[in-house]
DNA sequence: AAGTGGTCTAGACCACCCG
DNA sequence: GGGTGGTCTAGACCACTTT
């Protein structure tokens, strides 16, 4: 508990989660809100522009702040998130079985999408992720050694991401994310379970740390009906 | 010109873009842009801020604004983009049929969707659109009477944003996005060269304007291999 | 006219990184 | 220790909506 921005933030959270502030309604303005919580409107205002971005209510100039409704089948696929927490959010009968967790020298395209030199190591971890019985995601991972000395496929089997957030302390800022669809390949076909589906959804995603540098690639091969993006678009000025 | 931070921001896209600071690089210290734009720095800060959101710089407490990577095929799929936007930035003979444009009345899917009583009138709006000579994409817009009186069939063939937003002043402030891959339709395949392909993307969008009400809904049905997304996720807090 | 959110300012203290 | 970005404050003026 240390933000004051952070914590107001929260606070609302709870409110409108607890249904204290309906839909359409109006939170309070700016000014109280700046009496209730006892600090200046600067701080409330980074709070209220947390919530908007994070699809809790829409600003409205000269009337108030509007609680908007966050669709239902609303789980956040939208930015980072792992396979872990998403089958939690799914809660469903998950299962990772790891088929490859090596140590390779880098080919030439993963040299050009990581950005290292061919003599750098790399791990390359390759899951098939059950749901409901069916292998239906394929996850290719490759970390630079470097910034992941010891990986075992234990870790693989639980979360990669927590394992590095957790024990490491590495600190995940951001990725960029290329969504496509494409013809399975033969490793598609032979550990996923494909059964008469003809495209794969290929999520790419570039994982960077919180200075800046990149660390991971990864790509997410999704059997088609197990794959649902939900994005929320804030348009901002030209 | 008005907005000071905004002024900021645009000058420093476009330093970046040109290559005045390199990828890796630092910008200028927030303390020494204070003192180039002459403000405070609050208003540097909002605009930093900006162009970390937009995938141009990543801050690093202690060192400063390292300019990172935006890929080579970063065209802003991610966020709202139209048609003719999108075929402008890909530069190609891009050409759209209007195959359907009428007003009816909600479905009770559409009335769901779009959170109208059955007597509100809607817009329908079919139209297939022509990249390099194919039909790939079908988009099927659905717009509540009430919001916009007129419609004709050359507004459509152009692009219905530009109108909404140019002639009738509408301002549309977010979407929210779902993306999934199905069976195509009878309509699709009527409608689209889709030679041998067996999946559509579907894009389903609900535009939102700037006063908080949903206003639009539209799918955009996209043959797979004329599909990408493109998206920038940013780590927030928990 | 009163109230709302949007912008801008000048100053302060803090946590962090680096030489 | 000096510089960096992160947070917070108290106050000001503006554009907009509502009564």
């Amino acid at each position: 508990m240390k933000n004051k921005y952070l914590v107001i933030y929260q606070e609302l959270v709870e409110q409108i989660e607890d249904g204290e502030y309906k839909v359409d309604e109006l939170l309070p303005s700016e000014n109280e809100l700046k009496e209730t919580f006892d600090t200046s409107r600067e701080t409330i205002r980074k709070a209220l522009n947390l919530l908007s971005q994070n699809g809790y209510i829409q600003k409205v100039r000269g009337k108030g702040s509007v609680v908007i409704t966050r669709n239902k089948f609303d789980f956040p696929v939208s930015g980072l998130v792992s396979f872990k927490e998403l089958s939690e959010k799914l809660d469903q009968n998950a299962e990772t079985v790891v088929h490859d967790l090596t140590l390779t020298n880098p080919s030439r395209h993963l040299q050009h999408q990581l950005q290292v030199t061919k003599d750098q190591e790399i791990w390359r971890v390759v899951r098939a992720r059950h749901l409901a019985g069916e292998s239906v995601i394929l996850d290719k991972d490759f970390l630079i050694k470097e910034h992941v000395p010891h990986l075992t496929e234990d870790i693989c089997k639980d979360s990669i991401y927590t394992y590095l957030e957790g024990e490491l302390g590495l600190k995940i800022s951001f990725a960029k994310k290329e969504i496509t669809v494409e013809e399975p390949t033969l490793e598609d076909k032979e550990l996923l379970d494909f059964e008469g589906f003809h495209n794969i959804v290929v999520i790419k995603n570039y994982v960077y740390l919180d200075d800046a540098t990149l660390f991971q690639y990864t790509e997410s091969r999704h059997r088609p009906d197990r794959f649902r993006f939900v994005d929320f678009a804030r348009r901002h000025q030209s």
